[in-house]
DNA sequence: ATGGTGGGACACCCA
């Protein structure tokens, strides 16, 4: 089972583009961040006609939204509210593999704005505080005793590593990168020992990123980029996970997201 | 120190 996961950036204007990754990948499940889209205006013939006739919806209109995808029915789907607000950044939901369920928790963390300090900047006080929410509500559900096996994955922008920043000394005080943000995303991923993917199937001292700023001249050539799109799994499916992979040439695509998708495949 | 780009809704927000 293939479940990729990938900040679109409006759903509705890269349409094409999604089917084009249907046709690359070949994904059972996909998850999308910031559709930009209201649940009652999604395009869903077009992916239900590519193979994708369920969807899973947390959308807003004209900013953030997240959107699961999936040939597989889903068994379970719903959505939680963070910080008190309705804006669109989590969808759960549940398919069933090999006659057991996987928890899909596809996310989109707030940016966070561009001050590091939530005394002057409320958004990266929305930020740190809607990443305690997660930690919370997941050290909750850990306590359960049939808790499924489950994935957590989507822009979590944050890129925590020395090598999933182009620069981590020029990134130490820049939003995505700062010691306060990689501590608590560390919390949360320890919380139910969640296992970064990425990593195990590329070297930690091995540069690695899934978005690049439209801002550069040449995004490809200049190659700064960060590792801000995740995909992590509870330690009962780290074994099934058999391939990781960010596919970079998506953001050299026509018209392209910033983002590039990442993905995983479960034995 | 600054401004560079892109999307959506609608005169300015989000990233």
């Amino acid at each position: 089972m293939r479940i990729v996961s990938w900040n679109i950036n409006s759903v509705r204007l890269r349409e094409p583009l999604v089917l084009d990754l249907i046709k690359k990948l070949k994904p059972d499940v996909i998850c999308l961040q910031e559709t930009k889209c209201p649940n009652d205006s999604f395009p869903e013939k077009a992916f239900a006609k590519a193979g994708f006739p369920h969807v899973a919806k947390n959308g807003i209109k004209g900013y953030h939204g997240v959107a699961t995808l999936s040939r597989l029915p889903f068994v379970e789907q719903s959505y939680i509210n963070y910080c008190g607000k309705e804006d669109g950044r989590h969808m759960h939901t549940s398919v069933e593999h090999k006659g057991r369920p996987i928890a899909i928790h596809n996310f989109y963390v707030p940016a966070g704005g561009d001050e590091p300090d939530r005394e002057i900047n409320e958004k990266f006080g929305h930020k740190q505080d809607f990443l305690a929410e997660m930690t919370k509500n997941f050290k909750r559900q850990s306590k359960q005793k049939d808790a499924p096996a489950s994935v957590l994955l989507g822009d979590l922008n944050i890129a925590p590593g020395e090598h999933d920043v182009w620069s981590s000394k020029k990134l130490q005080k820049v939003v995505s990168h700062t010691p306060i943000e990689i501590e608590t995303l560390a919390k949360l991923q320890n919380t139910l020992d969640w296992e970064d993917v990425s990593r195990r199937f590329v070297p930690a001292e091995e540069k690695l990123y899934s978005w690049w700023s439209y801002r550069a001249k040449d995004w490809d050539a200049a190659d700064k980029g960060r590792r801000l799109d995740h995909i992590w799994v509870t330690p009962d499916l780290s074994e099934a996970v058999e391939n990781y992979g960010v596919l970079r040439e998506a953001r050299g695509w026509e018209r392209p997201s910033d983002h590039a998708p990442v993905y995983i495949d479960i034995a």
